[in-house]
DNA sequence: CTAAACTTTCACTAATTTCTGAAACTTCAA
DNA sequence: TTGAAGTTTCAGAAATTAGTGAAAGTTTAG
């Protein structure tokens, strides 16, 4: 087990601290909902600490509150299967990252530029902006797909490709 | 300008710390090669902190040198186009944040489990593990296939799910 | 070879982030 | 209503990360 938290330390890479990655991969380890005061204990951090990553991975929605009947505690689970989990984190990474990014960038376009320089400058914002929401949108339809088709089409790897170059021919075939 | 700077602090949102998002910021706003010392005086930064900058985004291959004949100082350009750098900020970030993951994940699931919690963990490992690597090889496969077709794909969108279906009534109805 | 014009390194300081633990708060059984 | 069992908050300590600038290192024209 003490490998297996070694795991949570990866968690830093991911968008969140050491310390919650640890608390995020203990919940998800395990098939027993855990409480608070055990995450305290196994990770030996303070209560004060678990209650914040807690609060932390519940706004990530990664994890989720189950009230057990009977219990004065209050126990937590993964919020999902390991899809889900990715999707969630890819998710909140976009609202973190690509959308402050892009609503920056919005505003830096609003004002027209004085110089030429500034000319040059805000092209290149605008094809940043351009391809970031490009971006953004292709992955919003892929991910509105859901997961069964979207592995399929994951499968199916660079032969898109081939699919593609197939329906282009019929298309002209057809006309 | 000064508001194109503020730019630069979206920086930290992407891997890199601000200085270095400024930095980066300044040279691909930039149509000319702009020099270390015009840098950390645009930015009102330390000389040796403008040179680990440098050194960082040299190490991300977004900006590279640019030695202009008969000038003494060092000169500094994008490495490329949009898509290009977009396109190496997935790449760096991959590497430095999925392969680890992979990497750690393939050692955890070598040592077979013990206790039966043990076996459910890995199991939960295992999935990870699978997901990841097939995520990491799609997006190899689709940057193996070039911006041209890649902007297709995207270009149709959820689209790509109709053409799967039609695919498949093919197969059958050939069989 | 030397000195001017640069760049890089690194020990130290500054700023930021994370963690702790005590105090305040909440809930509920008796 | 009380107090036991729990959770949350938050001021400040500890740890980490970023930035400075002086000294050491490079390169090249003369």
């Amino acid at each position: 087990m003490s490998a297996v938290m070694h795991f949570g330390e990866m968690g830093s890479r991911w968008g969140f601290n050491r310390t919650v990655g640890q608390i995020l991969a203990l919940i998800v380890l395990n098939d027993k909902p855990i409480s608070a005061q055990e995450i305290a204990d196994t990770l030996s951090i303070s209560r004060g600490n678990t209650s914040m990553g807690l609060k932390e991975l519940q706004s990530w929605r990664l994890v989720k509150l189950h009230i057990i009947p009977g219990e004065r505690k209050e126990f937590f689970v993964a919020a999902g299967d390991i899809w889900t989990l990715a999707n969630r984190v890819l998710e909140e990474r976009k609202k973190r990252e690509i959308d402050p990014t892009l609503s920056l960038l919005r505003d830096l376009l609003l004002d027209s530029p004085s110089t030429d320089k500034d000319k040059l400058a805000q092209d290149k914002l605008c094809e940043i902006h351009d391809l970031l929401e490009s971006v953004t949108r292709w992955s919003e339809e892929l991910q509105r797909m859901g997961p069964d088709k979207l592995l399929t089409l994951m499968k199916l790897g660079a032969g898109v490709g081939k699919v593609l170059e197939f329906k282009d021919k019929l298309k002209i075939g057809n006309k």
